[in-house]
DNA sequence: AACTCCCGCGCAATGTCCTTGCGAAGAATC
DNA sequence: GATTCTTCGCAAGGACATTGCGCGGGAGTT
């Protein structure tokens, strides 16, 4: 994959903040022409650079309002520690994000539930059989401040 | 705004996961022609259901490839104080996500930075700028295990 | 300097897609 | 049972996406 140059860049700078616009009027917006454009998002998309586009819903349409916001401390900081418990939880599909962490706590998650039950459900059976794991604190979400996809205004 | 009956959730589904699908492939996998498809669609972005549509990108095509999070406490918990707070929290562009919390901190952030120096002028000119915090913990994610849009496979 | 190669562009054409008007069918209301 | 409201599908016209093609500028070579 070559670099990527100020027209690429420009491009993946609106379609971060607009993913549904079209090739059109992206190639206005970049300076380029319709077909020119439409070969570089291709190439873009191709090559990985977007990995996806995604809608954005509001709070009320969602199934999950529940964030749980989970921190994690493991026995261990072995490679092969480290590399089991991330195997383990990439497959819980409630985990939206998990960082391994500088400070205190090896990881933090975030956690999507529909409600409590539901998170109990998952604490229970995922969160808990998670290999590795010496202390779990978990912390929710009371009200949603800023959820912004990307850095911007 | 009216309840969204099944065919609207099944379109919420698919655009969350397919934010740039064409109308035509949205209303064949939803079964409904295009014309009905497409009306529905302008519906649920105009009444705010959906709020955008947003490019994934790849970690190395970012910019902004340092996640701080960071756990912030205030001097008390009146209505006033955390309104003061979270109208001032909204105008740094580099936060993220900001929740209110349950638990030992009033505030969880997660920041993007450029790297270590940006993070200190962010540090310094937002979030120490920030009204009625006591108290800021920064943790720096180390790498990126798992950052889903949402709730899935 | 002249040549060639190669990459990325714009133009043009074709096929697809999106949108709007229209009439009909079904549900709800009176 | 008549009226009204909603939502559908169909059809048409205009916009859009994509592909082949030829051009032109820059890099490397002779």
């Amino acid at each position: 994959m070559n670099a990527l140059d100020t027209i690429d860049t420009a491009m993946l700078r609106i379609l971060q903040q607009s993913g549904r616009i079209s090739n059109a009027e992206l190639a206005e917006r970049v300076g380029l022409s319709p077909s020119a454009c439409s070969r570089r998002l291709d190439i873009l998309e191709k090559s990985g650079v977007i990995s996806g586009y995604h809608a954005h819903l509001s709070q009320k349409a969602l199934d999950y309002t529940m964030i749980a916001i989970v921190h994690i401390s493991l026995s261990g900081q072995f490679a092969k520690t480290l590399a089991e418990f991330e195997t383990a939880v990439k497959l819980c599909p409630n985990v939206l994000v998990c960082y391994l962490m500088s400070g205190e706590y090896d990881y933090i998650l975030r956690v999507a539930a529909k409600d409590l039950a539901d998170y109990e459900r998952i604490h229970r059976d995922w969160l808990s059989a998670l290999p590795h794991v010496v202390k779990i604190n978990s912390s929710f979400a009371l009200r949603e401040i800023i959820d912004r996809p990307n850095v911007g205004v």
